[in-house]
DNA sequence: TATTGTTATACTCTATAACTATA
DNA sequence: TATAGTTATAGAGTATAACAATA
């Protein structure tokens, strides 16, 4: 006899994930967008004004990162700091006019990636596995949000 | 009014995915194994005597990675190299008893992986939830068993 | 002295392409 | 000449740690 190798859910959900994502890089990538980037725009507009070291400690990720990405975001118009005239060490971040702009269109490519991604499920299930997810995602202790390692493209 | 980031089953099955690859990356490190090695062992148990450059395609991997990867499980008695009489230039890929014993424990290590990631869960909603990703995989197209992007560890 | 943001360095991982041997 | 396997090279991306400014 052959080993019947069972598929586990486990090893779906990781097969699952990972193949959304990359489906989801390749279509922020129109946007001239990384999905680390789309983060956080994201993570900025949620909580606008918070510092460099908050965030990456908000988002997991070393502060050395951050500057990168958020150089890439600020040159583009994006986001810009702002210093705090009362510390001047720290840099508010806030998202512009234009980031706003690219937000609502990130919402249609996410919008258009989860239709695809889920278009052999009916409303109903798509429900039912929603709601299985988040329980699993808040059992889990994962942050509302963000996505646990930035990494990739 | 600020900006509702709804959050999607798209967002959540890339975030649990990746929370589920990482815990499980912990995990088989104890046997000394990364993910990309533990897919490939399971790949070649799954079917014997394949070539590397069979197996490179199946596993969308360059077979340049491949030689590397088989150099760590042959080196560790895992699995073997036997080359075809018939065609000296092909290298059949086998799993030795070790490897088997190995493979056992690596299923151990899956079982305890899937009671802890979907704890949140009753066997009701486990069979729920293996079902419809189940259809969602099948309709993506994705390959049962190979996990998109070797990446990693 | 401690903290924010930034830059520099060193390391890991990967794919591409050159190379060897068999056919 | 074409193919399987291997090795070499070069590039992208990351974290760690050093650094400058401000407190």
């Amino acid at each position: 006899m052959t080993t019947a190798p069972r598929i586990g859910s486990a090893f779906l959900l990781a097969q699952i994930g990972a193949h959304a994502a990359s489906r989801f890089a390749e279509r922020i990538s129109e946007l001239d967008l990384t999905p680390p980037q789309t983060g956080l725009l994201r993570a900025v507009a949620a909580e606008p004004g918070r510092s460099q070291q908050s965030l990456a400690r908000h988002l997991g990720t070393p502060a050395s990162r951050l500057v990168a990405l958020v150089d890439g975001l600020a040159g583009r118009g994006l986001v810009e700091r702002r210093r705090n005239p009362d510390d001047r060490r720290l840099h508010a971040l806030h998202v512009t006019p234009a980031g706003k702009e690219m937000l609502d269109r990130i919402g249609g490519v996410a919008g258009e990636h989860e239709q695809d991604l889920l278009g052999a499920l009916d409303p109903d299930e798509r429900a039912t596995l929603r709601e299985l997810l988040s329980r699993v995602a808040d059992d889990q202790g994962l942050t509302p949000g963000v996505h646990p390692g930035y990494r990739r493209l």
